[in-house]
DNA sequence: CGCCCGCCATAACCTATATTAAGGGAGACC
DNA sequence: GGTCTCCCTTAATATAGGTTATGGCGGGCG
């Protein structure tokens, strides 16, 4: 499954200072309840880029936070596309489940190498019953995904293709922005093909390709070689549909 | 808004008897916990048809349970057209947000009249704190709605008209049949719209008329005057992308 | 060094779906 | 009973995006 040999346990930090915590079910923890927590924890896993660590139609009794790198899910549909349903950044909580032993819907896959943090599905709802607080906040990192669905649903079921890859690029050069602290700058790392975006969109590689060509021609974002330049924050948030910077700002986590 | 006058609360029942009960967040709540949560409610009330209970960019301090009735959620984007994120059957809870003061990134609108059950958003979050048995059924109401919103981008991403009209059909044809107790029937009542239909596929209506007119002329499913009838369950299987009858009937809720 | 593989790029052609337009039926309301 | 409105229906036409094909470039690997 394309999981690294390393023995990362070595490395593991403490949950206290962990880095992706601000964006996951961490927050809001006392320092109590983390260690708690942190007793829980099955540890931390590398997997390479291109690893699925989470099968669709498999049931999965480890629920993982992302702590470094890209990863994705999707679906696999019987005609043999696949929809992918969102990007992950560190942070981002992956395969929680009601019912945890029932199969995934979904699978996962490293688009760069990762690491993530594994809690073992159980644990976690044992932890939930005795610890509200971490019911409530699972319970509202729940929502907020489904609010970031719900926009990108509206992308792909009610724009064209210029205003999907746009909105998908601001969108995402937004949420990586905010997690880096660097000075103001134009250009983010972008590592996704453009296949990735097509499936994400709904849209063929080859329609990515002559879109995105558009939008480097009328000099508004060039994606080349990874790199993500924003030359017309304007006209691609005009392109994009969103209102203006202020809020999109901070409706993205 | 549409708000019917009647003084609902005279005829309103007591939560243990309440029919939505089992599909919303009060189930698995204990008679105690259910009599605490009956205290904090706001009371029903009634919409008719074609009202806006729920406003896109005004926030909303009370979380609604759909009663009766068929209700939707959708999205307006800046460029005028709607994105329907999903139809509302009885027991769908409706408005909750992380964040309650903040707006509402959909809209809701009865789209038959409809009754509704509304809650404050802070005193459930109040009760959450208290009865961690409430706050982990409602992650897991956002979670087992949050695998619907990924089926449903799915099929609007990654299927043709016919496959995302099927599909469409077939979900909603199992979701009515599991809250009725009718015998096996081919055939239910279904009050959409074919402008509805597109904009919850992203298809439209004329394209949804001519769809609907293949799937008929070809014996598979006749939605006319309100009722919809399965005519060839396989081929509607196969034509929506399930795997077979069995499952599906698992996977929804 | 040379080969292979994955990704980007571009073109020609095709088709699914959108757009526009026009008419008909049924129920609500005057 | 007539009119209005909303929805369904169908057809003609236009276009966005899919499909297929081909080539090029760069990086990993033998």
């Amino acid at each position: 499954m394309g999981r690294l040999q390393t023995n990362s346990s070595a490395a593991e930090t403490h949950c206290v200072g962990c880095g992706a915590r601000d964006w996951t079910v961490c927050s809001s923890l006392t320092d109590d309840e983390l260690s708690v927590l942190e007793g829980i924890r099955l540890g931390h896993r590398d997997y390479r880029a291109g690893a699925d660590f989470l099968r669709q139609g498999e049931p999965q009794r480890e629920v993982l936070t992302l702590l470094e790198g890209w990863a994705m899910r999707y679906c696999l549909l019987e005609n043999g596309s696949r929809q992918i349903i969102d990007f992950c950044l560190p942070g981002a909580f992956i395969g929680f489940q009601p019912d945890g032993e029932s199969p995934k819907g979904y699978a996962a896959q490293a688009i760069t190498d990762i690491k993530v943090c594994a809690l073992p599905q159980k644990g976690l709802m044992d932890m939930m019953r005795q610890t509200p607080n971490m019911a409530i906040r699972l319970a509202c990192i729940g929502y907020r995904d489904q609010m970031a669905m719900e926009r990108h649903l509206a992308n792909v079921g009610r724009r064209r293709a210029r205003g999907r890859v746009s909105n998908l690029l601001m969108e995402l050069f937004v949420r990586v922005r905010m997690r880096s602290e660097a000075a103001a700058s134009e250009a983010i790392l972008l590592p996704l093909t453009q296949e990735l975006i097509g499936d994400a969109l709904g849209l063929t590689s080859v329609h990515v390709n002559r879109t995105l060509r558009g939008l480097r021609e009328d000099k508004i974002v060039s994606l080349k070689g990874g790199t993500l330049r924003i030359l017309d924050p304007d006209r691609l948030a005009e392109e994009a549909g969103f209102e203006d910077g202020v809020d999109v700002l901070e409706s993205f986590s």
